[in-house]
DNA sequence: CAATTCTACTGTATCGTTACAGATTTCCCC
DNA sequence: GGGGAAATCTGTAACGATACAGTAGAATTG
């Protein structure tokens, strides 16, 4: 028998290998393929086989070994999450990543970063990806109204979920922050506060949010009537640029007395800006922003932010993808986080 | 021929399904022995058919499958990235996992990244890599003197660098910041500028770099003349009791006039306390930090502070493990990266 | 009680790759 | 021209898991 080879040290020392079906067959005298679909609680296997099988598995620390899975039946347990490495610095990476771990821990998914750079082709790694099959999941951020990656996945079958919503009838699994509550909200805040003549620093042009913003902005200015002064910077710029931009305008004769600001790095650039300008944010300005970190208000109490819960967003963006894989349909996968002020901005 | 099956379709319709090297070596009229071993330019192979076999290796796309390799050599090609989720998080993760990646994407590894919270044991996550064989190398952060990951990891022989040093005679690879010199070189800055009551926020006593952080610190108060004022929290307590901390001490009666803290979120968090005690940085303390992105420079643009480059810190920690792992010596692979200072703070 | 169905289990082939042990042909040398 | 080495190429088995097509025996049925 071959299996001696295996098994034969009687002595009992040190049992280095790592235990695999034909371990367990072994140990519990059945055939492996019994002990594969015991351990898959399979119908045609008796319960009391079963547990036997499940004891010695666990007492043996079992754990299937993904290449000889993957191989045989194509699943990856493996969720890729494809990020620009231009994203936000200020802890949104990390707090999507940790989001995601948190969810996949409890599963045997494995988290693969893919990062790319928005200079190249963003289809790129998505399509390695199809092409290689190497994962089976794929979770994506930075979503066009018309996003070439989502209607690739979905012509190739690949289960995904993205950050932000599309604009086309392709129906998709998504987690998004609502930006257009979040644009109008900070509007009116502004306007109680007395301020009419408001910024925005918006999102780059490309992306949906950057249209829900703007809505989200616009409407609230006709409704409380104020009125917008253009900023001709969004927040993909460089920050030296957005402080000049800023700057420029505070000093100008049509400075604004609110601004709103779609990132937290941009409102940390806005606000040196306006300093520069020699005015001061809650006194001559006041400045609207989201963060993902509590960080702005640790340095500049007086600005008026909200929190986007980007590591629930992680969370709720895993267990999307993990429902695609498992067939739920995409359309109960939506969801839309609202923004929380801070104490104190709306009582 | 049972090939026939997948090659039989002679219409020249799509080729959807991958191609393998049976692909490959029905195309070439070889077997696939030959053309795996031509792909890997071994010696017993013809120099034509090396060339015919890349040829259409190339013009069909052919990429290895992951699964096959892995089962068959056991080389898995995954980097695993072991980090804490209380890790700072002001885009150390990111800039981490993007420095990684831009070493990583020029080669055939993937990035698993593996959470875990130092409540937990930080040995479950290398533990459950070393049992599962899920990687060919390991990335770790947060080292500890006597790390015990460190030891576990020589003693089954998994190449992996760490990001920061250890104090056992066990050689490995590393990259690490000079937080020696860092300290030296804050306390001298605030020396320069007239300080002589100097306090540290040091990082947590855990880890190895709060000892270089100490004696760098001490070596410089006792070199330059200096007196340090206790504080007693340390980077990784939550920011408001830093603040707190800091409030009540810039209050005391023995308030410093120079604060060294060792990393950016701390700093903010000092800065807080010293402005709650009524107190301004540059005028009443001065305030040095390092960071990973200039952040702190824009929101308070007195603050000393050097640079702490930790995209690259991932590219030498991923290009030391993929050393390891091809067999070059450990003491060849260790780095230690010296702080920068910003314009100004050394001439 | 023979025929049928069910229950519980098992052997074989296969996924894509590579290690290993040949096999075939050519070439060289004495 | 026979022996042997060198140069190229190839078939088989194996890695670990699972799909599939059985099989043996017990239970049920008419």
């Amino acid at each position: 028998m071959k299996n001696n080879e295996k098994f034969g040290d009687a002595t009992g020392v040190l049992q280095r290998e790592r235990p695999t079906l034909k371990t367990i067959a072994f140990m519990t005298g059945l055939g492996v393929t019994t002990v594969s679909r015991a351990l898959k609680d399979a119908p045609d296997i008796g319960a009391e086989t079963k547990e036997r099988v499940r004891m010695v598995a666990r007492q043996l620390g079992y754990q299937p070994n993904r290449a000889g899975v993957r191989l045989r039946t194509g699943k990856t347990n493996v969720i890729a999450l494809v990020l620009s490495i231009d994203e936000e610095i200020m802890g949104f990476t990390s707090q999507i990543v940790f989001g995601i771990s948190d969810v996949l821990s409890g599963t045997p998914y494995h988290l693969v970063v893919t990062p790319y750079s928005i200079a190249k082709d963003p289809l790129l790694p998505v399509r390695y990806i199809l092409d290689t099959g190497s994962a089976d999941g794929v979770i994506i951020s930075r979503i066009e109204p018309d996003d070439p990656r989502v209607s690739l996945m979905i012509e190739r079958n690949m289960p995904f979920s993205t950050h932000g919503r599309t604009e086309s009838d392709l129906v998709h699994p998504y987690h998004d922050f609502d930006s257009e509550a979040y644009a109008y909200q900070a509007v009116r805040a502004l306007v109680a506060k007395g301020r009419r003549k408001i910024a925005l620093l918006p999102p780059p042009g490309r992306l949906t949010y950057f249209a829900h913003t703007r809505i989200g902005f616009q409407t609230a200015l006709h409704v409380h009537g104020a009125e917008e002064i253009p900023l001709r910077v969004n927040i993909d710029a460089p920050l030296q640029q957005i402080r000049d931009e800023v700057e420029t305008l505070m000093r100008s004769s049509h400075a604004p007395d609110g601004i709103v600001s779609s990132s937290a790095a941009g409102a940390i650039a806005v606000n040196a800006g306006v300093e520069a300008a020699g005015c001061v944010v809650g006194r001559d300005v006041d400045l609207v922003s989201k963060q993902s970190t509590e960080i702005l208000n640790w340095i500049r109490p007086n600005m008026i932010t909200c929190f986007e819960d980007v590591r629930e967003a992680g969370r709720e963006l895993a267990r999307a993808v993990i429902g695609r894989i498992e067939g739920v349909p995409p359309e109960k996968l939506q969801s839309i986080s609202q923004p929380v002020w801070s104490d104190g901005v709306f009582d």
